[in-house]
DNA sequence: ACCTGAACACCGTTCAAGT
DNA sequence: ACCTGAACACCGTTCAAGT
């Protein structure tokens, strides 16, 4: 969210969609989305879950509705560059905001899955298919390789917000990382082989540079099938 | 599930995991996520839901082992080709059960993210990691490209399932396919035109060609950045 | 038009008690 | 060892009533 103040709610004040979305944004990162209760909304607010109801639909609208604030401010930066760069600028401006609000990889990996037509997608689609555009990626092309995309930035930015949340309370993503690579490692040899070269690789590498290799392999197959294109 | 059996439960025949995990996957089948609920679960298996909790810790637990479940009965399927037509053949497999599963998109993204030690990760992984592979990718580059092929199958077969699935009760796929379609179509010109023109690509093809050109980008970047591997 | 707050139907989970 | 079923704490949502 764009501005940050979250002093502790007086009566005074009216209520509205917007503050309630905020509201609901900042229980979001406070505890995960087990932590976005119509109770605890309603203490914060200091009002009764009626005068919420008056604002918004119902949970699911809410959780859209924070999500797409999320995501507008983390597509908000303008940035300058070749199309490969630009790329690179929005895909790390969605891992950030991932990695920031680890409630919001699910939330747009569901909502890109179940309600395409809703505010999040076009959103996303449009700041990655620009670019692909700029890419020389012939039209015809531009849904296939938008969607490589960005089904790999979120699917990707999610499983790194994972590694830096979840599990024990006080455990590093570095310590989480290295879980999750020794329970790979610890599967059964014969039937998970490849697997278990990977768990290394895994966790050696840095989270964005990792990240950003993926992105890369992408757009060297972009380059490979639509020649002429400048990256 | 590779046995159909789903005759009315009596009382005989004790309980078990498998038996309750098979139930499970019936009634997530029948009504989606919100279908699975400990009380119908209970009245399905005509017990109480102390007796469930004997042989499932919870509710997660119970998700996690109802898709384990079905994607390892997607992936059991051998196949002999070429890497790339094995990969195709995987990712088919993976897409087909996503169709006739559509809750199963959710899940997967959310343990792939959540929980990338449970069982259900590595199993992918394995199956796409030894095409990858057979491609000749260098080793250091496995889990990478892995990784990109991955999080697309899952994202675009979850985003295609719910085309087929949701909204309104009795709506063909192609009748939700063009909501869609018109829904960014009737967005602002200005702010979404890259969206806009993209919506009449993803209309008009075939479900499975489309996400099979989605497939072969990705394999063309491999072949790019790792020439000398046979496809 | 906007808000209050009690009430409803439902949920996952626990646990003393049985066999 | 395995199952029963009442009970607990909690959830999203509704709605008559207020201002």
């Amino acid at each position: 969210m764009a501005t940050g103040t979250r002093r502790a709610q007086r009566r005074t004040e009216a209520l509205s969609r917007e503050r309630i979305v905020e509201a609901a944004v900042e229980l979001l990162d406070a505890a995960g989305e087990s932590g976005l209760t119509f109770r605890v909304l309603t203490e914060r607010l200091a009002t009764g879950p009626g005068a919420i109801y008056w604002h918004v639909a119902n949970k699911g609208e809410l959780l859209v509705a924070a999500t797409d604030a999320v995501v507008a401010d983390a597509l908000a930066a303008e940035s300058a560059g070749s199309p490969r760069e630009e790329v690179h600028a929005v895909a790390l401006g969605l891992f950030s905001a991932i990695d920031a609000h680890p409630w919001l990889a699910a939330q747009l990996l569901l909502q890109l899955s179940r309600s395409p037509g809703g505010p999040v997608t076009p959103r996303i689609l449009e700041s990655l298919g620009r670019r692909v555009r700029a890419l020389g990626v012939p039209e015809e092309h531009w849904f296939t390789a938008t969607s490589v995309l960005m089904h790999y930035v979120l699917g990707a930015a999610g499983q790194n917000a994972a590694n830096s949340q979840v599990t024990e309370p006080d455990a590093d993503r570095a310590e989480f990382l290295a879980a999750t690579a020794e329970a790979w490692e610890a599967l059964d040899p014969a039937e998970y082989e490849t697997t278990r070269a990977m768990a290394g690789q895994m966790s050696e590498h840095d989270d964005r540079e990792q990240f950003l290799a993926g992105i890369d392999l992408v757009l060297a197959g972009v380059a490979a099938l639509y020649p002429g294109g400048r990256a």
